[in-house]
DNA sequence: ATCATTTATTTTGTATACATTATCTGATAA
DNA sequence: TTATCAGATAATGTATACAAAATAAATGAT
């Protein structure tokens, strides 16, 4: 089942797309939803029998997963899908404490017409599937309404970031999203985030992101507790 | 001049890096020092013959420096070195200073005595320097201090987006910290940041930071505008 | 002379080949 | 059995070759 096919077919509509970055999607996909595990290592080889596509592209798009922090690679030892420690964990939390206040701010002073309406549209559909108790619509909906945020802040290396970190964070994160207590709770986190937004509060508008922040990573905290590391170190 | 002597050379030393490592920090350098200007197109074969390596690890290379943002890479339409536009720098500045203040806090909170003691001779010698007017020592030693407070803070996510930050805010910086006024200037407030993170005083390190780096902005700032935009857009 | 169109030339993207290094396997010795 | 070493196997790093695309040059028409 190669993607080359998927591939022929892409390159029509997306004006053909190279495929070093198709490989990258590739492989950000399918480490992002776990079907790369933490901690495996990525061969070339088998890659590129599994995608039909050669070495080279391949390792262009290992390249920069590694620099992205996706996967570890060390000098002649092969790649292995980043694993993030309990530390990480730590660190890239207090990261995101930092860059997502920040972001909050600068959405709030510099947020438009269009934008407010967008928000507002966003905070109703979250309100409507807290009162319906659909999960994963709220789950959707929470993520998409602090990429917004981010995209409001109008600051593109903030965004990268931010991107970047997300990405590390997400296996933790998809664990404890799911939650329906931590969820609906967040979302009236969100609700005062927004309000401060709308009003062009900016200092409000972080000091109550930063909070809401701080409580998920609290949340997430005490699940990594639960969790007992897994070790398939090797394969 | 090829960069392959030094390679065999090193490769004594440094237990045979990669050549992709090698032409990564070989291009990293000359981007950062400015030997290939901000908008000039980086072509592949140019560097391998210039350095007598194959075009594979200089690809890789590139594509890792693109995805720092050190270099902006078309589809197919080549790579040029990264150009901050004004708006860039100010977005820039902004994740700045949103990183560099949350990264003292933590240093603050983190430090141990043996940090201690190096921040103290490192603001020993700043001293000096402003008092025997050595302004290229002083240079050095104020991004050094910067670079410890990261250090300190523990937190290799934020040294990493912070490394990158610099990298490309780089090209504006030097222009302007050569400037005697501002250097000594900043090298009081380094002091206060110092002492507080002496203490382990957080909040105040924090504080004491954003407002450092506030006023290292608007000093850019004004001398970003007496500058002309150049245009080498083209080669 | 200017513009458009066709032809060379350059440059990128991809595939493949080869050399070096790492990893695994199994046999032999303690 | 355990440890160690030699040989075999696999995986990475690098070089090279070729095709497709982009750019530059040149030709011709108006």
């Amino acid at each position: 089942m190669t993607i080359r096919e998927e591939i022929k077919i892409n390159s029509r509509i997306i004006q053909s797309q190279t495929l070093q970055n198709q490989v990258y999607d590739y492989l950000h996909h399918k480490i992002i939803s776990g079907a790369i595990p933490p901690g495996q290592r990525i061969v070339e080889e088998r890659i590129s029998q599994e995608t039909g596509i050669s070495r080279s592209p391949i390792r262009e798009a290992i390249r920069r997963l590694g620099s992205e922090g996706l996967v570890t690679v060390s000098p002649r030892g092969g790649v292995r899908v980043y694993r993030a420690t309990f530390s990480d964990f730590k660190h890239l939390y207090e990261c995101r404490l930092s860059l997502e206040p920040t972001a909050a701010y600068y959405a709030a002073l510099k947020i438009n017409e269009k934008q407010k309406n967008q928000l507002a549209d966003l905070v109703d559909k979250m309100e409507v599937s807290v009162k319906k108790k659909e999960i994963d619509q709220l789950k959707v909906l929470s993520s998409h309404f602090h990429r917004m945020i981010l995209e409001v802040s109008g600051n593109p290396y903030l965004i990268k970031m931010m991107n970047q970190l997300n990405s590390l964070i997400t296996f933790y994160r998809n664990a404890v999203l799911n939650i329906p207590h931590r969820l609906e709770e967040g979302a009236k986190e969100h609700y005062g985030i927004w309000q401060a937004i709308q009003t062009q509060d900016g200092k409000t508008a972080e000091q109550l992101m930063r909070e809401h922040i701080q409580k998920d990573y609290q949340f997430y905290l005490s699940e990594y507790r639960h969790t007992t590391e897994k070790n398939d170190q090797k394969e």
